[in-house]
DNA sequence: CTGAAAGCGCTAACAC
DNA sequence: GTGTTAGCGCTTTCAG
């Protein structure tokens, strides 16, 4: 046998058998369970050269922690629940990518969970998350209203901070951003630029297809943003008449009929502000189908950044959030909770409006 | 009441605020914690009456099962490790959506850890959920070669997947697309359409930057479509000049160099391969900036389906892959080798080539 | 059908 | 400094 060059501990090692435990590193250094578990875990009292007897001895053995017995006599998984609607939603996707990441730099792991914003689904992932017995939650919800399943979970219910949107009659952390004065600011671009005929594509997943009027069961961000899209009409002065204005389902095909209905109604309007990416898409879709330009017969202005926006022709203009920042605040947040018990904070972030060629100036 | 003659591991229980553990639905119940355990698992026999005296004790004591006890007890955590280059990349977000939702009913949990395509963090993340006990693990693979990191778990080695690309010399379970076909197909409808100068902007992690020759440490899926684009272009007898060829890293403004790059040569090409959604923005990205209107000046197609691609002005010609699919096979496949000790396979998904607006004809 | 008891692998008192 | 030991909460033989 030409063994290989990778030293002769890998044979040493695990070949064929179960993978090593503590007490097999500290029998071949011939030592305690505890004296192995202190030299190896850093902590306690230990001399120098029994420390490196055991971790030469773990090392040949290629030792590997169970972090599942650990996790059950500390009582601790360092693991944290995570429920979205839809990872592949780039909103999702971005918060994802950093809350897993945030997680990691704190010794944490992230288990994610998708809803599609049905709340049973909810229920249920929180269930699960629960006996996994996650050390906290980021929850995005999927209802104002319907949070019971985020109260009855013992300790768990302290140790949740919701994502994007807020609920209702719950003292609990939340990370959001200013959504109502995005959406001022959008509409106070469109208005500055002599637009006086405005609609409003609206996501909610509350909707089953899409409509004039607000589903009850809408989440607080869309609240944010018709309302300050609303405040912001009111006072330039300008009418928000019902053919204006779509709550749709976060659906391309729905989307597309339910901003089709906008650009159909008389006197069309001039300019959409979208609520997301893909309520920007339908939009965009829309106009396709009725031949109309974008940044010359329909200004558009979106909520949130895609790589996209900027390469379009012409460059959409968009309501910027910080979503990484607000990834990374909710893990920092909650992990504050877990640690340190501290009272449940409110953190909401700025958004930016970032201006391109989609939205032209009317000629007055 | 619920004292009993249950033995002296009789202590204070305290039955305060502390989550149920099953003991004390058993001793609410009046059974053993062995009857319990079988009435809650539904598993065993159990007599009617008895089923429905714990099961009623469990929900009256708000009971959950503890995972963590139940895994370190049962050997299996029912948890399986996802490595990927980046989880708010497009691509990899729609693959994990489908790994989750479908482990999600196999009654598995996926855990998600970012690499950025950087090795360290790949063996890194590999350590960390073979620390976590993973039954499995699925492996969106940075380098070709380097690979030491999954063969030396030990039981793990053989319940991996790998996701999108493959390895070299390892028998390992893989499942991927017919990217070298679906290059031929996307040359072969440009070749149909009389463009005669073709330029390809390949994707590439393995790039610190941008160039004109492939680096060594390419990834499977690079080196297919490559092939499958150069072995295209031989068959129609038509040339690929290095000026043509740019790899690239995966980061918009250097995506954008090298777009600029390729379009600056001279002869300019007429058409361009993008292997992804960011190599395709970054060739928009390009056209702006020289003034080139794409489907008119410059043909371009790209690999991967974006939501955007059926909407901008004018829609991009892509190869489609079965995403979503992918990540289900992927599941799936690890699962029954997890289950079934079944061997590695390698699965090869088909893609789909459509045609839209920015493949134009020349004229000849 | 049901109960008693032996651990899974680790950590943290507490002893020496 | 180092060793002994008692569990964390659960499942699962093996008895009865």
């Amino acid at each position: 046998m030409a063994s290989s060059t990778i030293s002769g501990e890998e044979r040493e090692s695990e070949v064929g058998s179960r993978p090593a435990r503590l007490v097999d590193v500290a029998r071949l250094a011939k030592v305690s369970r505890a004296t192995a578990a202190r030299a190896l875990g850093g902590y306690g009292f230990v001399g120098e050269e029994t420390r490196e007897r055991v971790t030469a001895a773990a090392r040949s053995l290629n030792y590997r922690l169970n972090e599942v017995a650990r996790a059950m006599r500390a009582g601790k998984t360092l693991a944290i629940g995570v429920v979205v609607a839809d990872i592949s939603n780039s909103f999702f996707a971005s918060a994802a990518r950093a809350i897993i990441d945030t997680c990691a730099e704190q010794g944490y792991q992230a288990l994610i969970l998708n809803t599609d914003d049905d709340i049973a689904r909810e229920i249920e992932a929180v269930r699960v998350l629960a006996e996994k017995r996650v050390d906290g939650l980021i929850v995005v919800p999927s209802s104002l209203d319907h949070n019971a399943h985020l109260r009855g979970i013992g300790e768990l219910s302290s140790r949740i901070v919701l994502l994007d949107r807020r609920v209702a009659d719950m003292n609990v952390s939340t990370v959001t951003t200013d959504d109502r004065k995005g959406a001022r600011d959008a509409i106070d671009l469109l208005v500055a630029r002599g637009h006086t005929r405005i609609g409003l594509l609206v996501s909610t997943v509350a909707a089953r297809t899409y409509g004039a009027t607000m589903p009850r069961l809408a989440v607080s961000t869309v609240r944010d943003r018709v309302a300050g899209a609303k405040e912001a009409l009111r006072q330039a002065g300008l009418p928000l008449p019902g053919a204006w204005v779509r709550y749709s389902r976060n659906d391309l095909p729905i989307v597309t009929q339910a901003a089709l209905s906008i650009l159909g109604s008389e006197p069309r309007p001039t300019a959409i502000l979208a609520t997301c990416e893909e309520m920007a898409i339908g939009a965009l879709a829309a106009c396709r189908e009725l031949g109309l330009v974008v940044g010359k017969d329909i200004a558009l202005v979106s909520f949130d950044e895609s790589p996209w926006s900027r390469v379009l022709t012409p460059a959409i203009s968009v309501v910027q959030r910080p979503i990484y920042e607000m990834g990374r605040a909710a893990v920092t947040t909650l992990i504050q909770q877990i640690q340190g018990g501290v009272a449940p904070k409110a953190i909401e972030l700025p958004t930016m409006l970032v201006d391109r060629e989609s939205v032209f100036a009317m000629k007055r």
